[in-house]
DNA sequence: TGTACATCAGTGAACGCGCGTTCACTGATGTAC
DNA sequence: TGTACATCAGTGAACGCGCGTTCACTGATGTAC
Protein backbone atom coordinates (compact mmCIF):
# COMPACT_ATOMS: atom_id res chain seq x y z
CA UNK A 1 0.00 0.00 0.00
CA UNK A 2 1.12 3.58 -0.67
CA UNK A 3 1.20 5.47 2.50
CA UNK A 4 -0.64 8.35 2.36
CA UNK A 5 -0.05 11.26 4.67
CA UNK A 6 -3.27 11.11 7.44
CA UNK A 7 -3.98 13.32 9.99
CA UNK A 8 -2.16 12.92 13.06
CA UNK A 9 -3.85 11.02 16.04
CA UNK A 10 -4.79 12.48 19.13
CA UNK A 11 -1.71 10.66 20.62
CA UNK A 12 0.92 11.65 17.49
CA UNK A 13 -0.02 14.90 18.95
CA UNK A 14 0.46 14.85 22.27
CA UNK A 15 3.59 13.22 21.54
CA UNK A 16 4.66 15.79 19.20
CA UNK A 17 3.86 18.49 22.15
CA UNK A 18 5.72 16.37 24.76
CA UNK A 19 9.38 16.42 22.44
CA UNK A 20 8.75 20.06 21.60
CA UNK A 21 8.12 20.82 25.19
CA UNK A 22 11.87 18.95 26.18
CA UNK A 23 13.19 20.40 24.03
CA UNK A 24 12.77 23.41 25.27
CA UNK A 25 13.13 22.57 28.87
CA UNK A 26 16.60 20.79 28.61
CA UNK A 27 17.83 23.30 26.76
CA UNK A 28 16.52 25.83 29.28
CA UNK A 29 17.63 23.86 32.68
CA UNK A 30 19.82 21.09 31.21
CA UNK A 31 19.83 17.02 31.12
CA UNK A 32 19.10 17.03 34.65
CA UNK A 33 17.41 19.94 35.67
CA UNK A 34 13.67 19.25 34.60
CA UNK A 35 12.25 16.05 35.28
CA UNK A 36 9.39 13.94 33.50
CA UNK A 37 6.46 15.13 35.50
CA UNK A 38 7.44 19.01 34.82
CA UNK A 39 7.45 18.14 31.32
CA UNK A 40 4.51 16.18 31.10
CA UNK A 41 2.35 19.13 32.85
CA UNK A 42 3.96 21.99 30.31
CA UNK A 43 2.39 19.88 27.65
CA UNK A 44 -0.60 20.08 29.52
CA UNK A 45 -0.73 16.21 30.52
CA UNK A 46 -0.19 14.35 34.23
CA UNK A 47 2.86 12.28 34.33
CA UNK A 48 1.22 8.83 34.50
CA UNK A 49 0.96 8.85 30.51
CA UNK A 50 4.86 9.46 30.06
CA UNK A 51 5.32 5.44 29.49
CA UNK A 52 3.05 5.34 26.69
CA UNK A 53 5.36 7.69 24.81
CA UNK A 54 8.57 7.07 25.58
CA UNK A 55 10.94 3.51 26.59
CA UNK A 56 12.65 5.75 29.56
CA UNK A 57 13.76 9.00 29.64
CA UNK A 58 16.70 8.99 27.60
CA UNK A 59 14.86 8.01 25.16
CA UNK A 60 12.91 11.15 25.40
CA UNK A 61 16.12 13.31 25.79
CA UNK A 62 17.36 11.58 21.85
CA UNK A 63 13.61 12.70 20.29
CA UNK A 64 14.17 16.07 22.08
CA UNK A 65 17.43 16.78 21.26
CA UNK A 66 16.95 15.89 17.69
CA UNK A 67 13.96 18.13 17.23
CA UNK A 68 16.22 20.96 19.00
CA UNK A 69 18.66 20.46 16.60
CA UNK A 70 16.40 20.28 13.61
CA UNK A 71 14.89 23.52 14.51
CA UNK A 72 17.93 24.92 15.09
CA UNK A 73 19.03 24.22 11.38
CA UNK A 74 15.91 25.13 10.07
CA UNK A 75 16.19 28.27 11.48
CA UNK A 76 19.26 29.38 10.90
CA UNK A 77 19.34 28.58 7.42
CA UNK A 78 16.05 30.86 7.36
CA UNK A 79 17.57 33.38 9.02
CA UNK A 80 20.98 33.10 6.19
CA UNK A 81 18.27 33.66 3.76
CA UNK A 82 16.64 36.65 5.13
CA UNK A 83 20.42 38.06 5.75
CA UNK A 84 21.27 37.39 1.59
CA UNK A 85 18.83 39.90 0.86
CA UNK A 86 20.47 42.72 2.56
CA UNK A 87 23.59 41.74 0.47
CA UNK A 88 27.19 39.99 2.00
CA UNK A 89 28.18 36.54 2.01
CA UNK A 90 26.87 33.23 3.41
CA UNK A 91 29.47 32.81 5.95
CA UNK A 92 28.56 36.91 7.49
CA UNK A 93 25.00 35.92 7.27
CA UNK A 94 25.37 32.88 9.70
CA UNK A 95 28.08 34.40 11.76
CA UNK A 96 25.41 37.39 12.15
CA UNK A 97 22.14 35.31 12.81
CA UNK A 98 24.22 32.69 15.10
CA UNK A 99 25.89 35.06 17.41
CA UNK A 100 22.96 37.84 17.52
CA UNK A 101 22.58 39.27 21.21
CA UNK A 102 19.51 38.00 21.33
CA UNK A 103 20.96 34.52 21.61
CA UNK A 104 22.36 35.25 25.08
CA UNK A 105 19.47 35.58 27.11
CA UNK A 106 17.10 32.84 24.61
CA UNK A 107 18.64 29.22 25.31
CA UNK A 108 15.31 27.93 25.57
CA UNK A 109 15.31 28.19 21.55
CA UNK A 110 18.65 28.27 21.07
CA UNK A 111 21.37 26.45 19.48
CA UNK A 112 21.08 22.86 21.41
CA UNK A 113 24.99 22.43 21.15
CA UNK A 114 26.07 25.49 22.83
CA UNK A 115 23.36 24.51 25.23
CA UNK A 116 24.23 21.46 26.20
CA UNK A 117 27.66 21.01 25.52
CA UNK A 118 29.78 20.11 28.52
CA UNK A 119 27.06 18.07 29.66
CA UNK A 120 27.27 15.71 26.76
CA UNK A 121 29.67 13.44 27.46
CA UNK A 122 28.28 12.66 30.93
CA UNK A 123 25.15 11.21 29.06
CA UNK A 124 24.56 7.45 28.08
CA UNK A 125 25.38 5.87 25.34
CA UNK A 126 21.94 6.94 23.00
CA UNK A 127 21.74 10.07 24.14
CA UNK A 128 26.13 11.15 23.23
CA UNK A 129 25.08 9.40 20.24
CA UNK A 130 22.43 12.10 19.25
CA UNK A 131 24.86 14.78 20.83
CA UNK A 132 27.36 13.22 18.09
CA UNK A 133 25.10 13.62 15.57
CA UNK A 134 24.07 17.31 16.61
CA UNK A 135 27.50 18.76 16.12
CA UNK A 136 28.31 16.72 12.99
CA UNK A 137 25.14 18.40 11.46
CA UNK A 138 25.97 21.94 12.84
CA UNK A 139 29.61 21.30 11.15
CA UNK A 140 28.03 20.36 7.82
CA UNK A 141 25.70 23.61 8.23
CA UNK A 142 28.80 26.15 8.75
CA UNK A 143 30.75 24.19 5.90
CA UNK A 144 28.10 24.91 3.29
CA UNK A 145 28.11 28.73 4.07
CA UNK A 146 31.70 28.14 3.04
CA UNK A 147 33.79 28.83 -0.06
CA UNK A 148 33.72 25.08 -2.01
CA UNK A 149 37.36 24.72 -1.74
CA UNK A 150 37.31 25.17 2.18
CA UNK A 151 38.39 21.85 4.19
CA UNK A 152 36.19 20.08 6.77
CA UNK A 153 38.83 21.79 9.53
CA UNK A 154 37.75 25.29 8.63
CA UNK A 155 34.10 24.59 9.73
CA UNK A 156 35.53 22.76 12.93
CA UNK A 157 37.06 26.01 13.57
CA UNK A 158 34.12 28.05 12.93
CA UNK A 159 31.85 26.07 14.99
CA UNK A 160 33.89 25.58 18.24
CA UNK A 161 34.67 29.46 17.96
CA UNK A 162 31.08 29.86 17.66
CA UNK A 163 29.84 27.37 20.45
CA UNK A 164 32.53 29.07 22.65
CA UNK A 165 31.92 32.32 22.23
CA UNK A 166 28.26 32.13 23.04
CA UNK A 167 28.83 29.92 25.84
CA UNK A 168 31.36 32.73 27.14
CA UNK A 169 29.02 35.45 26.09
CA UNK A 170 26.06 33.46 28.51
CA UNK A 171 28.24 33.43 31.68
CA UNK A 172 29.71 36.72 31.55
CA UNK A 173 26.20 38.11 31.00
CA UNK A 174 25.52 41.74 30.19
CA UNK A 175 27.90 44.04 28.71
CA UNK A 176 30.81 41.94 28.90
CA UNK A 177 28.71 39.36 26.80
CA UNK A 178 27.47 41.41 24.23
CA UNK A 179 31.40 42.63 23.73
CA UNK A 180 32.18 38.76 23.33
CA UNK A 181 29.39 38.37 20.67
CA UNK A 182 30.15 41.70 18.67
CA UNK A 183 34.13 41.05 18.63
CA UNK A 184 33.67 37.20 17.57
CA UNK A 185 31.68 38.13 14.68
CA UNK A 186 33.55 40.98 13.47
CA UNK A 187 37.04 38.57 13.68
CA UNK A 188 35.00 35.55 12.12
CA UNK A 189 33.80 37.81 9.30
CA UNK A 190 36.81 39.55 8.71
CA UNK A 191 39.03 36.76 8.28
CA UNK A 192 36.70 34.58 6.20
CA UNK A 193 35.37 37.57 4.10
CA UNK A 194 38.01 40.36 3.83
CA UNK A 195 36.36 42.54 1.44
CA UNK A 196 33.00 42.36 3.12
CA UNK A 197 32.05 45.84 5.14
CA UNK A 198 30.23 44.70 8.17
CA UNK B 1 49.86 40.28 66.19
CA UNK B 2 51.98 39.57 63.46
CA UNK B 3 50.23 36.19 61.77
CA UNK B 4 52.79 33.57 61.24
CA UNK B 5 52.54 30.64 59.32
CA UNK B 6 51.32 27.34 61.77
CA UNK B 7 50.47 23.99 60.86
CA UNK B 8 47.02 23.38 59.67
CA UNK B 9 44.93 21.98 61.67
CA UNK B 10 43.17 18.34 61.31
CA UNK B 11 40.35 20.58 60.54
CA UNK B 12 41.59 22.48 57.73
CA UNK B 13 43.19 19.37 56.18
CA UNK B 14 40.14 17.76 56.00
CA UNK B 15 38.51 21.40 54.14
CA UNK B 16 41.43 20.98 51.79
CA UNK B 17 40.79 17.38 50.79
CA UNK B 18 37.22 18.15 50.55
CA UNK B 19 37.73 20.65 48.65
CA UNK B 20 39.92 18.96 46.02
CA UNK B 21 37.60 15.89 45.68
CA UNK B 22 34.92 18.23 45.07
CA UNK B 23 36.80 20.48 42.38
CA UNK B 24 37.52 17.05 40.46
CA UNK B 25 34.42 15.79 41.44
CA UNK B 26 32.05 18.70 39.70
CA UNK B 27 34.74 18.56 36.66
CA UNK B 28 33.57 15.05 36.07
CA UNK B 29 30.40 14.44 36.62
CA UNK B 30 29.03 18.19 36.50
CA UNK B 31 27.10 20.75 38.96
CA UNK B 32 24.77 18.17 39.18
CA UNK B 33 25.97 14.77 39.07
CA UNK B 34 27.26 13.99 42.36
CA UNK B 35 26.17 14.65 45.91
CA UNK B 36 27.54 15.89 49.36
CA UNK B 37 27.69 12.32 50.76
CA UNK B 38 29.53 11.13 47.74
CA UNK B 39 32.16 13.68 48.23
CA UNK B 40 32.46 13.38 51.54
CA UNK B 41 33.06 9.71 51.42
CA UNK B 42 35.79 10.22 48.81
CA UNK B 43 36.97 12.53 51.35
CA UNK B 44 37.29 9.78 53.56
CA UNK B 45 34.56 11.19 55.91
CA UNK B 46 30.80 10.65 56.21
CA UNK B 47 28.03 13.40 55.42
CA UNK B 48 27.05 14.52 58.75
CA UNK B 49 30.00 16.77 59.09
CA UNK B 50 30.04 18.81 55.73
CA UNK B 51 27.48 21.47 57.51
CA UNK B 52 30.82 21.83 60.00
CA UNK B 53 33.15 22.91 56.44
CA UNK B 54 30.28 24.64 54.51
CA UNK B 55 27.37 26.92 54.77
CA UNK B 56 25.57 25.33 51.68
CA UNK B 57 26.19 22.97 49.27
CA UNK B 58 26.61 25.98 46.78
CA UNK B 59 29.69 27.64 49.08
CA UNK B 60 31.02 24.29 48.47
CA UNK B 61 30.70 24.64 44.78
CA UNK B 62 32.55 28.27 44.91
CA UNK B 63 35.49 27.06 47.04
CA UNK B 64 35.68 23.61 44.14
CA UNK B 65 35.82 26.04 41.53
CA UNK B 66 37.98 28.11 42.42
CA UNK B 67 40.24 25.65 43.57
CA UNK B 68 39.85 23.72 39.89
CA UNK B 69 40.39 27.37 38.50
CA UNK B 70 43.77 28.11 40.36
CA UNK B 71 45.37 24.60 39.85
CA UNK B 72 44.28 25.08 36.24
CA UNK B 73 45.93 28.48 35.76
CA UNK B 74 49.27 26.85 37.75
CA UNK B 75 49.30 23.94 35.25
CA UNK B 76 48.95 25.92 32.62
CA UNK B 77 51.71 28.32 33.41
CA UNK B 78 54.21 24.96 34.34
CA UNK B 79 53.24 23.44 30.54
CA UNK B 80 53.84 26.81 29.10
CA UNK B 81 57.15 26.76 31.00
CA UNK B 82 58.45 23.39 30.47
CA UNK B 83 57.30 23.76 26.43
CA UNK B 84 59.36 26.95 25.85
CA UNK B 85 62.26 25.38 26.80
CA UNK B 86 62.14 23.68 23.23
CA UNK B 87 61.62 26.72 21.61
CA UNK B 88 58.31 28.49 19.92
CA UNK B 89 56.61 31.62 21.20
CA UNK B 90 54.62 31.49 24.95
CA UNK B 91 51.20 31.44 22.67
CA UNK B 92 52.17 28.44 20.76
CA UNK B 93 52.77 26.81 24.16
CA UNK B 94 49.82 27.80 25.47
CA UNK B 95 47.78 26.31 22.29
CA UNK B 96 49.72 22.73 22.67
CA UNK B 97 49.30 22.65 26.13
CA UNK B 98 45.90 23.67 26.48
CA UNK B 99 44.49 21.30 23.90
CA UNK B 100 46.77 18.40 24.45
CA UNK B 101 44.88 14.87 23.32
CA UNK B 102 45.29 13.79 26.70
CA UNK B 103 42.51 16.61 27.56
CA UNK B 104 39.90 15.07 25.79
CA UNK B 105 39.33 12.30 28.53
CA UNK B 106 41.13 13.69 31.81
CA UNK B 107 37.86 16.14 32.24
CA UNK B 108 38.27 15.22 36.24
CA UNK B 109 41.65 17.76 36.37
CA UNK B 110 41.11 19.96 33.36
CA UNK B 111 40.13 22.86 32.75
CA UNK B 112 36.69 23.73 34.74
CA UNK B 113 35.39 26.18 32.09
CA UNK B 114 35.63 23.89 29.61
CA UNK B 115 34.23 21.19 31.96
CA UNK B 116 30.92 23.21 32.97
CA UNK B 117 30.67 25.98 30.49
CA UNK B 118 26.96 25.21 29.54
CA UNK B 119 25.95 24.90 32.58
CA UNK B 120 27.03 28.05 34.34
CA UNK B 121 24.41 30.14 33.75
CA UNK B 122 22.13 27.40 35.27
CA UNK B 123 23.65 27.82 39.21
CA UNK B 124 22.64 30.75 41.85
CA UNK B 125 24.11 33.68 42.21
CA UNK B 126 27.08 32.73 44.11
CA UNK B 127 28.68 29.91 41.73
CA UNK B 128 27.77 32.24 38.56
CA UNK B 129 29.97 34.94 40.07
CA UNK B 130 32.98 32.45 40.70
CA UNK B 131 32.43 30.98 37.45
CA UNK B 132 32.32 34.44 35.86
CA UNK B 133 36.06 34.79 37.78
CA UNK B 134 36.85 31.90 36.41
CA UNK B 135 36.25 32.74 32.74
CA UNK B 136 37.90 36.17 33.53
CA UNK B 137 41.19 34.80 34.65
CA UNK B 138 41.76 32.74 31.76
CA UNK B 139 41.31 34.64 28.77
CA UNK B 140 43.63 36.89 31.38
CA UNK B 141 46.07 33.86 31.49
CA UNK B 142 45.42 33.47 27.20
CA UNK B 143 46.27 38.00 26.83
CA UNK B 144 49.93 37.17 29.03
CA UNK B 145 50.74 34.87 26.09
CA UNK B 146 49.87 37.08 23.16
CA UNK B 147 51.90 39.89 21.96
CA UNK B 148 52.04 43.49 24.15
CA UNK B 149 49.54 45.26 21.54
CA UNK B 150 47.09 42.70 21.57
CA UNK B 151 43.80 43.49 22.57
CA UNK B 152 41.82 41.67 25.08
CA UNK B 153 39.24 41.20 22.48
CA UNK B 154 41.66 38.94 20.69
CA UNK B 155 42.49 37.02 24.09
CA UNK B 156 38.63 36.45 24.57
CA UNK B 157 38.23 34.85 20.45
CA UNK B 158 41.21 32.55 21.28
CA UNK B 159 39.57 31.34 25.03
CA UNK B 160 36.52 30.86 22.95
CA UNK B 161 38.08 28.78 20.33
CA UNK B 162 39.64 26.59 22.70
CA UNK B 163 37.01 26.18 24.86
CA UNK B 164 34.83 25.39 22.37
CA UNK B 165 37.07 23.07 20.07
CA UNK B 166 37.84 20.97 23.58
CA UNK B 167 34.63 20.60 24.21
CA UNK B 168 33.46 19.48 20.82
CA UNK B 169 36.53 17.10 20.75
CA UNK B 170 34.77 15.64 23.79
CA UNK B 171 31.57 15.09 22.50
CA UNK B 172 32.64 13.47 19.23
CA UNK B 173 35.47 11.57 20.47
CA UNK B 174 38.18 9.41 19.36
CA UNK B 175 39.63 9.90 16.48
CA UNK B 176 37.06 12.80 14.99
CA UNK B 177 37.99 14.20 18.73
CA UNK B 178 41.78 14.12 18.34
CA UNK B 179 41.47 15.75 14.87
CA UNK B 180 39.59 18.69 16.10
CA UNK B 181 42.09 19.26 18.59
CA UNK B 182 45.13 18.69 15.88
CA UNK B 183 43.07 21.13 13.16
CA UNK B 184 42.47 24.08 16.30
CA UNK B 185 46.18 24.50 17.10
CA UNK B 186 47.76 24.29 13.83
CA UNK B 187 44.87 27.03 12.89
CA UNK B 188 45.54 29.63 15.75
CA UNK B 189 49.62 28.91 15.79
CA UNK B 190 49.45 29.78 12.37
CA UNK B 191 47.37 32.71 12.66
CA UNK B 192 48.73 33.97 15.80
CA UNK B 193 52.55 33.11 14.94
CA UNK B 194 52.70 32.93 10.94
CA UNK B 195 56.63 32.33 11.23
CA UNK B 196 56.41 29.34 13.65
CA UNK B 197 57.22 26.07 12.66
CA UNK B 198 54.70 23.17 14.73
C1' DT C 1 54.97 13.03 83.61
C1' DG C 2 50.29 12.13 84.79
C1' DT C 3 45.48 13.06 85.61
C1' DA C 4 40.81 15.72 84.82
C1' DC C 5 38.34 18.22 82.03
C1' DA C 6 36.87 21.22 77.99
C1' DT C 7 36.76 21.61 73.30
C1' DC C 8 36.65 20.05 68.86
C1' DA C 9 35.86 17.17 64.51
C1' DG C 10 33.40 13.76 62.84
C1' DT C 11 29.38 10.14 63.16
C1' DG C 12 25.09 8.20 61.69
C1' DA C 13 20.11 8.31 62.15
C1' DA C 14 16.43 11.02 60.74
C1' DC C 15 13.72 14.92 58.29
C1' DG C 16 10.98 16.30 54.17
C1' DC C 17 11.17 16.24 49.44
C1' DG C 18 11.34 15.13 44.57
C1' DC C 19 12.81 11.85 41.29
C1' DG C 20 11.91 7.89 37.45
C1' DT C 21 8.96 4.28 36.86
C1' DT C 22 4.76 1.08 37.31
C1' DC C 23 0.03 -0.04 37.23
C1' DA C 24 -4.96 -0.57 37.99
C1' DC C 25 -8.33 2.20 36.47
C1' DT C 26 -11.47 5.76 33.85
C1' DG C 27 -13.51 8.27 30.41
C1' DA C 28 -13.30 9.41 25.55
C1' DT C 29 -12.95 7.84 20.81
C1' DG C 30 -13.80 4.82 17.18
C1' DT C 31 -16.05 0.61 15.06
C1' DA C 32 -19.75 -2.96 13.99
C1' DC C 33 -24.16 -3.78 12.91
C1' DT D 1 -28.96 7.37 12.57
C1' DG D 2 -28.65 4.94 16.76
C1' DT D 3 -27.04 1.56 20.02
C1' DA D 4 -23.35 -1.82 22.14
C1' DC D 5 -19.00 -2.74 22.63
C1' DA D 6 -13.79 -2.67 22.04
C1' DT D 7 -9.90 0.00 21.96
C1' DC D 8 -7.23 3.70 23.15
C1' DA D 9 -5.01 7.79 25.64
C1' DG D 10 -4.53 9.68 29.75
C1' DT D 11 -5.10 9.66 35.12
C1' DG D 12 -3.35 9.61 39.73
C1' DA D 13 -1.81 6.81 43.56
C1' DA D 14 2.01 4.20 44.80
C1' DC D 15 6.90 2.02 44.57
C1' DG D 16 11.81 2.37 45.97
C1' DC D 17 15.44 5.43 45.97
C1' DG D 18 18.64 9.23 46.66
C1' DC D 19 19.01 13.95 47.64
C1' DG D 20 20.39 18.31 50.90
C1' DT D 21 20.14 19.38 55.47
C1' DT D 22 19.75 18.91 60.74
C1' DC D 23 21.01 17.27 65.13
C1' DA D 24 21.99 14.62 69.37
C1' DC D 25 25.82 12.19 70.31
C1' DT D 26 30.78 10.07 70.57
C1' DG D 27 35.50 9.64 70.65
C1' DA D 28 39.81 12.03 69.87
C1' DT D 29 42.66 16.04 70.70
C1' DG D 30 44.39 19.64 73.36
C1' DT D 31 44.87 22.32 77.81
C1' DA D 32 45.43 23.22 82.94
C1' DC D 33 47.59 22.12 86.89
Amino acid sequence: MMSMPTAPTRKELSHARIVDVASRAIRRAGYRGVGVADIMKEAGLTHGGFYAHFASRDAMLVEAMEHAGQRNLAALAQGIERRLRKGGTRFSALVKTYLHDDHIERTEDGCVVAALASEMTREEDAVRDEARRRVAAMVELVQSTLSEHAQMSEAQLVTATMVGALQLARTLGGKAGRDVLAQTRQALIERHDPTTPH
